[in-house]
DNA sequence: TCCGTAATTGAGTGATCGTTCAAATAATTT
DNA sequence: AAATTATTTGAACGATCACTCAATTACGGA
């Protein structure tokens, strides 16, 4: 009954997700989101409740995808360290998307005042070093990583890593310039994870 | 001859880098300029064009702080390790400022078709590494930095390092937390500088 | 075929956006 | 004190902002 909808929710929450994330949550209008979107007003609003809901949205699309591919990488991979790397270089050099994290430029670019989003994000964030965490657990009992290892904070670590790479290659340096760093970053994860230090 | 001016150019340039700082470039209002620098419109455009170019000016005056705190400390410290440690910790823990990059937060918030500003923050990144570069040169001849060492490349670790630091410290963690972080990513910038590795 | 229902439309809301400029103000010079 | 000049003011501009809602459309069931 009814009129069937025109819209695949996460087809749409992909597309605006891929806007927020190049123009952030202030530079992105309501109308340059109906034109990429091509959808009027009222069908968002009647969707998503409101252009704040439609980012938190495309936030949890973020993460999910995000999430996924690292675990994804980290899993099918021969080692932790492979999958980790081929993780990071597809975050880096895959042309379409920006290179710096949503959920780091959420904290960065919006405002102190609006808790919501900023903890949403801090969540986020948080959320995706336990799976860090829980991967290197794997990673620990394979003998891959040393038992020693404080993987908590390694996790920590990797995170600086990520977002550092990724903020920095926002740049557009040259690509010899990045991997040079990825292969940097990626030795001193190892050097901590096998407890070679 | 005329009215004297009621503003101290640097004074007004200061509360404004703050203010967009925080909020970033599409997150801050003229209306917001304008309560913050206490001054009425047409006296900011008369004495700085547009927001955009109140902008820039702000960043130039970020980027005189950042670089002459940098410099000091380095300069005055036992060690060019010692400076870059005090360096880093006053970013990341001076309550007043947000921890992250007025330069990454432009990159990552400013809409890619902006060429203007996103260009002005690459090039001011790419000025900080070449002064960490300068710095590095006076510690490899003065001994502190192995002659082996690719002070370009370990500069550039350094930012990634910085960068990746501010970034994660946005998410509130405890004090110890990001001191622990602060701790490795020095050892490990330590470690390529003596050339143990 | 007509009705009930759900989805979509798009003109229109008041508020706020960045910006302008004629008028007012305060200093110096004549 | 009058004229000149530099600076500040704030009302007002058209454009755009996030958002609303009555009308329209497209479907399934009766």
């Amino acid at each position: 009954m009814g009129r069937q909808q025109r819209y695949d929710r996460t087809e749409t929450v992909e597309k605006a997700m891929n806007l927020f994330w190049r123009s952030g949550f202030s530079g992105t209008s309501m109308r340059d989101l109906e034109d990429c979107l091509d959808m009027r007003p009222g069908s968002i609003y009647a969707n998503f409740g409101n252009k704040e809901h439609l980012y938190i949205e495309s936030m949890d699309h973020y993460a999910d995808k995000t999430f996924t591919a690292f675990k994804s990488h980290v899993e099918n991979a021969e080692s932790f360290m492979d999958g980790l790397g081929i993780f990071i270089r597809q975050l880096l050099f895959t042309k379409d998307n920006p290179c710096s994290c949503l959920l780091a430029k959420t904290l960065a670019d919006i405002n102190p005042d609006n808790a919501a989003l900023r903890n949403k994000a801090s969540l986020m964030i948080a959320e995706f070093e336990d799976t860090i965490v829980t991967e290197m657990d794997k990673a620990v009992t394979s003998g891959e990583i040393s038992e020693n290892c404080d993987i908590r904070a390694l996790a920590r670590i990797i995170q600086v890593q990520i977002i550092g790479l990724r903020s920095y290659a926002e740049m557009q340096k040259p690509k010899a310039v990045i991997e040079k760093l990825v292969i940097d970053a990626l030795k001193i994860i190892n050097t901590k994870a096998t407890g070679k230090f």
